[in-house]
DNA sequence: TCTGCCACGTC
DNA sequence: CGACGTGGCAG
């Protein structure tokens, strides 16, 4: 349904929607002759329209409250939304020139965790992924006038534990499944995820433009990766503390706050067995398990937000010409470097931001100012990536892929437009990152990681790897192509934007492979680690186990 | 641990 | 009004 999001749109535009767009435009810039913003930095043009894009998460500050305790997504069979929702306000986009948005949920790190005691701890090595799944936002591709007219909601994502569907939806409960497919082609879909992994969402903006099309070489994109909508996935809440939140903040909720007489009523009816005091359900849940505060600061496994740092916002550009996929992901280890912040993150935040607690690292300056619920993590980095580098990853990254791809994928074999496009690849990193960097050895990273953690995976590669088909080269890039194969452009572009008729190529991520790697066991080569970019910024979610 | 069903709310 | 989104709870 629509959703409107929100009103608060920025700018808002009534109408809002509208558009699509006519997609007449878009062409003119290819490239990058025009448009512009130069190029900033080293990068080609191809990202020329990428280094100015800004990211602000919207709602930051409940996203934080929830950072701060533990965050936990209910997922189902039938697909459960998020809450918060993820939503974002986007600026510096090309008003002409043709974008997909797209999110995507990747482990942040390859532990399974258990809740015991009020808090968050590693009990194990995590399953491996499945192969992540893209969603792509219903309105892709639209121009970038359309993105930044409002807040970009992705709110009608879900997430779920059911591996056996391929599609997203869901037959055995059937009220979503369908809804879903039906909805937009088929684009939307439900992410798979794992039970008691974290995860982080991320987000990303693919040129759609002709000459960015995926399957050319250029394919222009970025990744912004907000560090406090990291989650651990549950079938059921485990923190009360979580749980009270939900209900506090979602509207569909509302029947099980506390007012009093709700309350009362309620606790009749359905407890009617039990007798119960008077106190709202949730109060007594919550102190019971009240966690004070389990997760703080460092709750071992989950992050905490104070460390995180959410703040940056990372980014990736990536452009995909040929080989370069980047990142591998590398997996969840803890890379050397990671730079990731640096690069990308440019953060700003704070002001809007805040939430109150604790201030988060602030460290980046910019800020943004103006709008104020988002946060914004700026994105660009200039670079592109190379691809080059990635001819290393290849190796252990192809592995991984094809796992991942083989498992998950099992239902679908060669994906169908939907498939593909929506499913794809997993990749892995979350955090981070800006990859931008790509493959640059390990200079770059500098990110320091804690330890640990993530692999990032980068989604630029992918993404750039596009060029899966098109920079086959890279060893990864078979897999990738793989298994993500072949996402076609067209596919997204199909599924996903019926109306909009876009080039194909452009439309396509499918390059992207991402892989993933998570499972994996670290074989990376440097290499690839270098090139992912991981940031690993959580410490706190970091493993510890 | 996960699933199904429920009441109750939003849209 | 009906479809759908929520968490609780029983199983």
């Amino acid at each position: 349904m629509a959703d409107q999001e929100e009103t608060f749109a920025i700018q808002n535009s009534p109408g809002g929607s509208d558009s699509r767009e006519l997609q007449s435009d878009n062409k003119p810039e290819k490239q990058n002759g025009t448009s512009g913003k130069s190029p900033s930095s080293q990068t080609t043009y191809i990202q020329q329209g990428m280094e100015g894009i800004k990211v602000y998460l919207h709602e930051r500050e409940l996203w934080m409250k929830f950072h701060e305790v533990g965050t936990e997504m209910i997922i189902t069979k039938a697909g459960r939304r998020m809450f918060p929702s993820f939503k974002v306000k986007v600026t510096g986009l090309n008003p002409k020139t043709k974008y997909i948005l797209l999110m995507d949920v990747v482990p942040a790190d390859d532990h399974r965790y258990k809740f015991a005691d009020n808090k968050w701890s590693v009990t194990g090595k995590a399953e491996p992924a499945m192969p992540g799944r893209l969603y792509v936002h219903p309105d892709s591709p639209a121009t970038g006038a359309h993105w930044m007219r409002q807040l970009v909601s992705f709110q009608k994502l879900k997430l779920t534990n059911n591996h056996l569907d391929p599609f997203g939806h869901d037959a055995s409960t059937g009220r979503s499944g369908q809804a879903f497919i039906s909805s937009h082609a088929g684009c939307e879909r439900q992410i798979i995820l794992n039970s008691m992994h974290k995860y982080q969402p991320r987000i990303h903006i693919v040129k759609a433009d002709e000459n960015n099309g995926f399957g050319s070489k250029n394919t222009a994109f970025c990744t912004h990766v907000f560090p406090e909508t990291a989650f651990i996935a549950v079938t059921s809440y485990q923190n009360h503390k979580i749980t009270q939140l939900k209900i506090e903040n979602n509207p569909f909720a509302k029947g099980f706050r506390g007012s009093d007489d709700m309350e009362l009523h309620r606790m009749s009816r359905m407890q009617s067995t039990k007798e119960y005091p008077v106190v709202p359900r949730s109060t007594v849940r919550h102190r019971v398990g009240s966690s004070h505060s389990p997760f703080n600061g460092e709750v071992q496994g989950m992050a905490t937000p104070s460390t995180m740092s959410s703040q940056y916002s990372q980014c990736e550009n990536g452009v995909s010409s040929t080989s370069q996929d980047m990142l591998p992901q590398s997996s969840s280890y803890p890379l050397p470097h990671e730079h990731g912040q640096e690069y990308c993150i440019k953060r700003k935040v704070d002001d809007d931001c805040h939430s109150g607690e604790h201030s988060y690292k602030k460290p980046y300056l910019e800020s943004s100012s103006s709008e104020e619920d988002h946060y914004y993590r700026p994105v660009g980095y200039p670079q592109s990536l190379s691809l080059t580098s990635a001819p290393y990853r290849s190796e252990s990254s192809q592995r991984q892929a094809c796992m991942y791809a083989s498992s998950s994928q099992g239902a679908e074999p060669v994906p169908s437009l939907e498939d593909i496009s929506c499913n794809t690849w997993a990749s892995v990193s979350p955090y981070g990152s800006c990859s931008v960097t790509t493959m640059q050895p390990m200079e770059r990273l500098p990110y320091q990681h804690f330890s640990a953690h993530f692999a990032s995976g980068s989604l630029v590669s992918r993404l750039g790897g596009v060029g899966g088909h098109a920079s086959p080269q890279l060893g990864e890039s078979h897999h990738t192509a793989m298994y993500q194969s072949s996402m076609t452009h067209q596919t997204l572009g199909r599924q996903c934007s019926p109306g909009a008729g876009i080039q194909s190529p452009t439309a396509g991520l499918q390059g992207n492979e991402y892989l993933y790697a998570h499972g994996i066991p670290r074989t990376l080569s440097p290499h690839q680690y270098h090139s992912v970019h991981s940031v690993s910024i959580m410490p706190e979610w970091s493993e510890n186990s």
